[in-house]
DNA sequence: CGCTTGCTTGGAGCGCGCTCGAAGGTCCTA
DNA sequence: TAGGACCTTCGAGCGCGCTCCAAGCAAGCG
């Protein structure tokens, strides 16, 4: 963890380094890079998220900084599509988005934060492999409410609230 | 699903009959069957849930009709916990209040409603799924980037968003 | 040129699931 | 009989995660 100039790691990458390195996630139909400037429909197309919530996620930091074009409107790269992709899982995880956000400003600052980042997404693992018991046990729960329904009776023994 | 009087199931079962018919779940040290008229606060203790949540519930219709004391005082019965217990896993899932509180309705309309009440919990039970399956496959995302910080490096191809 | 379409901003509004407050009645113990 | 804990109702308020609106600018087309 000594402490590097940052930013590395959100911007750059040398263009055409990008597929397939350390477990970048396999995407849907990006843009080659050079030509990935989305417009902010194509990537609410793309994300499902509004247009709305992408300029929200921006103002509350959430985002690292969008590119603009001359004319001051936003250009997504593929990158920040990854970073969406991410913000997505987490999102479903139930994690608040604070945290992201948190999240988002340990990025910014770059190496220096990684065992920190590490404690966070630990925690995150953790609370995703209770949400899943959780899950499951209201599963089991379920499959014997949905069995009664089925043969719709167990006649004697009224006793179940249903 | 011949139409039968209804209530019968929330209120009644005849005392004593209640305990691992059919399915009843494992609980934790309800009063036997004639004391089991616990106040507000015992219930708000016994569940988690805050006796402001608990009146709420009752308000919106989630709640078959609680007993009351002389006195107008909620007096709550092992089958009101029972029901509490079954919202919380519910609750659990994600599955919206507006859509327990269908539930409740369709219990308290009796046996004719059996079908969509199975319905009800077989497209609850397919989200339930759905939301293991997405969770498992964070999992994934957050195990490899936690893999990533734990060996802190990979330290050529600096193409993943962190 | 005017028109449409799509983007920009800041700020207000909304739906959900509670959460709390006020004002008053009841229960229990001493 | 007094005091305090606990209960009642109704309605307002809150935090989260968006969602929408108004007013305005820029680009492209006939």
């Amino acid at each position: 963890m000594q402490s590097t100039p940052a930013t590395t790691e959100e911007r750059a990458a040398p263009a055409a380094a990008r597929v397939g390195g350390c477990g970048a996630p396999p995407r849907r139909h990006p843009r080659p890079d050079g030509q990935d400037r989305y417009t902010i429909s194509e990537v609410a197309a793309f994300t499902g998220l509004s247009a709305h919530t992408l300029r929200w996620y921006e103002r509350i930091g959430l985002m690292p900084h969008i590119d603009r074009s001359h004319t001051g409107q936003r250009r997504y790269s593929n990158r920040d599509l990854d970073w969406l992709d991410l913000v997505g899982k987490l999102r479903l995880t139930g994690m608040p988005v604070a945290d992201m956000v948190r999240y988002a400003e340990l990025v910014r600052e770059g190496e220096s934060t990684y065992g920190e980042r590490y404690e966070l997404l630990a925690a995150t693992r953790r609370n995703v492999l209770a949400r899943i018991t959780e899950l499951q046990d209201t599963l089991a729960v379920l499959d014997q409410k949905i069995g009664f329904y089925a043969d719709a009776g167990c006649p004697r023994e009224a006793g179940n609230t249903r």
